[in-house]
DNA sequence: CTTAAAATTTAGACAAGACTAAAAATTTAT
DNA sequence: ATAAATTTTTAGTCTTGTCTAAATTTTAAG
């Protein structure tokens, strides 16, 4: 049996593990979770305690293969509910964050498993995140950060790192949504801005925006 | 904020207070919670410091506007989402009520209004009982126990008082559900059993059945 | 290589919700 | 009307998850 508090960790771990191997610091968890270090060490001995994370005093974390199970199962309850909420109740795609923070806690086999069927077995969340089947398997995905493109260049918008209400409430306002398609015109080299096309409007963005873009170019 | 534990104790009370409008014993809370007199009495003294309850040493406890209000917005979750979940997630209506406890829970008033309207605004969950609306209002139904008929009579099955799933697969088993016609043919006073013809088929009820079925004359 | 800074852990405390055992109030029965 | 039984409350403890402050370990700098 594992806590509402305990999968958030794991979530929170999972994370931060995903971009390299490397173990994960308690602080890094800390700062992931809005507490304190010491918050963090309580937990990570619980974790521990059920062989969810491997663990040596000083030197972080590693998900065990349990525990990436448990991460990627919360994970992927929370994409399905996001789909539910936008494709079935009119939600928009900065309002699911929070309540599927919440909805994906529920405990229920079955309910997973029927509400992937209702929703057709979808591939992806309304921020383009991919949502691992329910063996814990998550396709790879080839995207690249828009910031990441140094020439004129033409992709597609497939996701978004950031998924702030602020943040997706800026794409909305520009129109740009997953599908969409962005040809670069040029860099700026001083502050790292780009001047791009969409839908034949021209847009100049910033280094922030470009960095919390994933594009797959055409 | 009302929390997870406070939420379950307000419909409790409200669920004891419903049949008549003497004040609630801790007794009868703690056992409807499952935990021990000095827990309820605990949780009382909470709810009462939050204005949910009147509360007056050894006399019980009455729900206040404020917490039967509260207690409503829970159960009118609840019975949402167990239509939900049988409607469009192909659950059978003794597999909902575990997963509905869970959901109840969840705080998103968008969430209920949307998922209120995608069902069409249901007035009865899959057992019968009635969905209070968002202002709290619950349409009062006259309906009576089967086992309240004395003579020979028609009537129609509108609900159930005991919902586990062993009475519910009993009903199912015997292909009694919700509008079914139920013909009346005598009644024992010996054992309280009950003769019934239920689609033609005749069946024996005992005491506890007729206990535990609500229907309607017609 | 030694020390200062940063990160991590420990120790002790607190709030929520539950429990046991004992005390107090209420109800019931004689 | 009073004793016995029952109900309710209190007092003290436990667990989970959090915190602060202090101690320890690791890392980084000179």
């Amino acid at each position: 049996m594992v806590t509402l508090s305990e999968e958030n960790y794991l979530k929170a771990i999972y994370h931060l593990a995903k971009q390299d191997k490397a173990s994960v610091s308690t602080n890094a968890i800390a700062t992931k979770m809005l507490t304190k270090a010491s918050s963090a060490t309580d937990m990570i001995k619980k974790l521990a305690e059920k062989g969810l994370v491997d663990y040596q005093k000083y030197q972080g974390v590693h998900l065990t293969e349990k525990g990436r199970f448990a991460a990627v199962s919360v994970i992927r309850k929370h994409r399905l509910w996001e789909v539910f909420l936008v494709k079935k109740l009119n939600f928009s795609w900065d309002e699911v964050h929070e309540v599927a923070e919440q909805l994906e806690h529920i405990k229920s086999e079955k309910l997973t498993q029927q509400l992937d069927a209702f929703l057709d077995h979808p591939k992806e969340d309304p921020h383009g995140d991919p949502i691992p089947d329910c063996e814990g398997n998550l396709p790879s995905t080839q995207k690249i950060l828009l910031a990441q493109i140094e020439r004129a260049e033409s992709c597609i918008c497939v996701g978004v790192k950031d998924s702030t209400s602020q943040f997706l409430q800026y794409l909305d306002k520009h129109n740009i949504a997953l599908g969409t398609n962005i040809e670069v015109l040029s860099k700026e080299s001083f502050d790292e801005s780009m001047s791009i096309n969409v839908n034949k409007h021209q847009l100049t963005i910033s280094k922030e925006v470009a960095h919390n873009l994933f594009v797959k170019i055409n």
